[in-house]
DNA sequence: CAGAGGCTATCGATCGATCGATCGGTTCGT
DNA sequence: ACGAACCGATCGATCGATCGATAGCCTCTG
């Protein structure tokens, strides 16, 4: 089936704000790849920053909402990190525009919109906190600093949308388990089988991108 | 002693393009932050486009020299690897704005000038690539995907530029300390204290963005 | 020593191109 | 007849870059 005009918009929007940036990417350069005239443009979109900001919005909200049901009672905090390690990781992996614009156009946006994005981030952040302090404090995880190294995974895991591709020899998914074992290697836990994780996360994320906002 | 007018074009050319981007950066932001005129600016640059890639071969080739420095004659893996960390945590950390160019305005280049600085980029990851592979053959290290492992770590690494603060409560040395542990954990390794390689790789940081290109 | 010539550093004015955005339309399906 | 979808023409602003000019300083020469 044809795309709708504005989801071309859309596409293209975020492939180019991917590639080329916010303020590299005129407005005749996503009207061309949209296949529209600039004026027409206007028809679908706010200001060239409304668009900006509504890109990483649903991007981060559909994160979000994944994170949300991919740990949705996974009680044990080595569970819940590997489920969130693989859910970030395979949403990078096969969203790589979307997330490469919410990770580096922030500062592109106007205080009022930066709000809130970093409002949604924070949310986000949040559930990582909460599973390495619990399991910090279940003695599950050794840490000497909980929030650095919830960062350093982060970064870690936000890299993933810099250079995977799946014409690589590693698949998505042995991607993920990967990352996972590695997270949990970083938290001072054994190794672990980190399959089922990932095989639930991969769902969410195939349903949470499908579904509309 | 007061600034030369070469470096005040450098320094705030470095502050922008960190902070809003290369393209988010005009010509009259740069002349007004040197405190010269936009026609003064021509005196000290070429293009635009020259004045970045300028910026970023001077920082990767610091980066380079001081991690051939820190881990010229440490033999085994797993010291090399962690000067590598230290180093690479230790520039991000106390030059967040050069690194934050390097890794973020690699795509506003030109097809030529990218060449360059991708070529520089891969000989400084080489480095990371035989201290791992080293690590691996003498099973000092276990990891399943050294290439993935290594662009996880570099990923965690560059990831300092973005959040670290020096009024945080973390010292910079302290947080190449944990990033380093953190970074030995991944290979498998035992804990080990790594404040030796921290300690040379600070003196190497010093000593490499003092000296003059 | 006087002064001619050249070099470095600096500037105001301005170039053509492109920027994001708007206007007044026209073409449709309902 | 009305609104959704679309466009060509064009707005003022800003973009990166260049121009010719000036002032200060060093060096060579007669």
């Amino acid at each position: 089936m044809a795309l709708s005009t504005e989801q071309r918009v859309r596409r293209a929007a975020v492939k180019l704000f991917a590639g080329k940036g916010f303020h590299g990417t005129g407005i005749r350069d996503l009207a061309q790849a949209a296949k529209i005239s600039t004026s027409s443009l206007y028809h679908y979109m706010g200001t060239k920053e409304d668009l900006l900001a509504t890109i990483m919005r649903e991007s981060l909200e559909r994160l979000l909402l994944g994170a949300r049901q991919a740990t949705d009672g996974v009680t044990d905090p080595r569970e819940r990190l590997a489920a969130l390690v693989a859910l970030h990781v395979l949403t990078h992996g096969s969203r790589p525009a979307e997330t490469r614009v919410v990770d580096n156009e922030v500062n592109a946006l106007s205080p009022a919109a930066k709000r809130g994005i970093v409002r949604l981030r924070d949310e986000y952040e949040a559930l990582w906190s909460t599973a390495i302090d619990d399991g910090v404090a279940c003695h599950a995880f050794r840490t000497g600093e909980p929030a650095v190294t919830r960062l350093a995974l982060l970064e870690m895991c936000n890299g993933v949308a810099r250079w995977y591709s799946p014409r690589g020899p590693l698949s998505l998914d042995d991607l993920a388990v990967h990352y996972a074992q590695l997270a949990l290697r970083m938290l001072g836990g054994a190794d672990s089988d980190c399959h089922d994780a990932v095989h639930r996360a991969s769902a969410v994320v195939t349903a949470v991108w499908r579904t509309p906002l």
